[in-house]
DNA sequence: CATGAATGAGAGTTCATTCAT
DNA sequence: GATGAATGAACTCTCATTCAT
């Protein structure tokens, strides 16, 4: 494939990214796309199948563009508080803005595809951020910054209100304050008094 | 509507569930559950102009049905503690069996339709959840089985674990030993030792 | 299906079936025979899946109504070589007229379909053909009426030559002489002078 | 052209042939043979403008190379009957093959293309076959081979039954057996013992 | 000459929705 | 009320053919 050929494909998948934050995933068909790239019927087929596959290659967009949750957070000599408070106020961010999201998509294309295990990338970055979290609790906790005993159990539980919160932004709303509150509440029970 | 368009109408709801469940909410068509069903094509207009207006009869059903998630919770002499607990179990039986669920439908229903806040009824429900834990907490501190300081901030804390772990079962998968993990977690922040 | 029904397919049958004598089998589309018989896209799909299915039915209707190619040879004291005779005039009749045929149709239609022998009723017609003409020329050679040694060998040849005669047709052409003249030639291996 | 050329031309052809052998005629996209010859979408144009000018080239390259069908059957001294009874072996083998064979690409092509009688090449063929297998007759007749009296009208049958031949062995299917009790009953009517 | 990206026509298929019975 | 045939819009997907490089 050529370099005008990955600029297209490209093009493509920038493209359908903003169709799949407006429709979600399931309803999302090849003419959408098609329309939203101003390309012909059977061009768009030269580089995908099917939407799912577009919607793959969106997300593999999305993990290259963004690296890292974690590495806009860290500065030259943040403390494990700072990381984590930064952390936290980047998922309000993305939970409050609530359209130009893809959250919704990746919900569906999560429900829809019943993936093994070791493929779902959705899985390992939540686990992955479990991980993270874990470890910056530690740090934190040595550093006198944060009082907790259950390190891995905290993380796990800020991920799953994390997830509730974005969830609910989807299917219910959620104002800036709703999200403040757990997030206060969040540090709170780390001993936190911001 | 007669005694026996009661009857139909009830007859399609009881099916169509059954639909939602295998397919979501998105992908259902009027074609699906009129096969499901085994009525003609015209027959299921006569009760319903499209899939959204049966899916809402579906959650009405549920409603009706279910009453009160708590309320079979709630035996003679339980303790707040009791109720919670058995609360939890309840949940985690849900989450568990993943099929067999509405969730995802609900999810991709609710990411639809834009309802305005007041009908959204995914809100009111756990707006009132909150509410009936914060004040189950609130009983089992008074009563010395829990160790609590902020009633209302740990109800919310709850609820949004529960919804975090839902959308996790939908879409990573999860297993009954990760969801007991999380009920021992919120029950130890409570101070009770199961 | 109601009698409209039973009475659409029908003319659905006989419509496609000029369609397939004009453009053979393998060309013909969905949409050619929709656009024959004047209905829309959709109706045609409530009657058959595919033009395979369609010619299916038209090579059924053709069975139904023309019965047995013999039948209509068989008058009341007609001889055994009065029969074969008639048999094979009408069999020059289609050969000749070339156009109006389905036999290009029938020819592509099982050039796709490796049916398993046994369904394959263009070979049960063949042979079915071979057994009656063998019959004849048995009772024309007991009455006095034809000369031959082997029956069922003279049959297979005469049935094999009606088979090259219709191929040769719609791929060389061929002329109503050069049919009399193979005609002649059977008739006259039969020792009948005509 | 140069004859670099001609030497690509005479690759997308043979490779071509392949394709027919396997779809026929009347189903070989222009990309299928791309594919096939692992060649440019457009390349394929600067040679040919449509598979109906590719499979004619295929024909005249087999008429090229085959040469005479008969050519290969006589020997040095040879008598008639022998040159005929091999051209009748060399026509069983290519019967009982079936796959690999360009018979039906060939009907397929004669099906569609009307062409003037003077340019119908199979035509030519046939009758071609037809006078060298009259001569054959001739000659075995002379030699006290054949029985036979009416040489035009024998070799004729013989033609006609082999084309019977082959298009039951397309669409019926034919055992060698069966094709063997012909050629047997062929070689009877001519008084030949084998 | 050769390539292969791009286009757009066209065929297949499915459904929401209507309407005569 | 009920039925289910009929319609037509909307999608999916595949190719022949062209054309800039």
């Amino acid at each position: 494939m050529g370099d005008k050929s990955v600029q297209k494909k490209k093009y493509i998948v920038e493209t359908a990214r903003q169709v799949f934050v407006e429709k979600g995933f399931k309803t999302v068909t090849m003419k959408d796309i098609v329309e939203a790239c101003g390309i012909s019927r059977g061009g768009l087929y030269l580089y995908f199948e099917n939407t799912a596959q577009i919607f793959a290659a969106v997300l593999k967009m999305e993990r290259e563009e963004n690296g890292d949750v974690f590495a806009e957070s860290i500065k030259e000599d943040a403390t494990a508080a700072d990381i984590l408070i930064l952390f936290l106020k980047e998922q309000k961010k993305e939970l409050v803005r609530k359209k130009n999201t893809l959250t919704q998509a990746i919900y569906e294309y999560y429900f829809e595809n019943n993936l093994p295990k070791k493929e779902n990338v959705l899985k390992k970055q939540f686990d992955s951020a479990v991980k993270i979290i874990e470890r910056l609790i530690e740090a934190g906790v040595e550093a006198g910054e944060f009082a907790c005993e259950d390190f891995a159990g905290t993380a796990r539980n800020i991920m799953y209100v994390l997830e509730g919160l974005k969830i609910a932004s989807q299917t219910m709303g959620i104002t800036a304050e709703a999200v403040d509150r757990e997030i206060m509440y969040i540090l709170k029970s780390l001993g936190v008094e911001e």
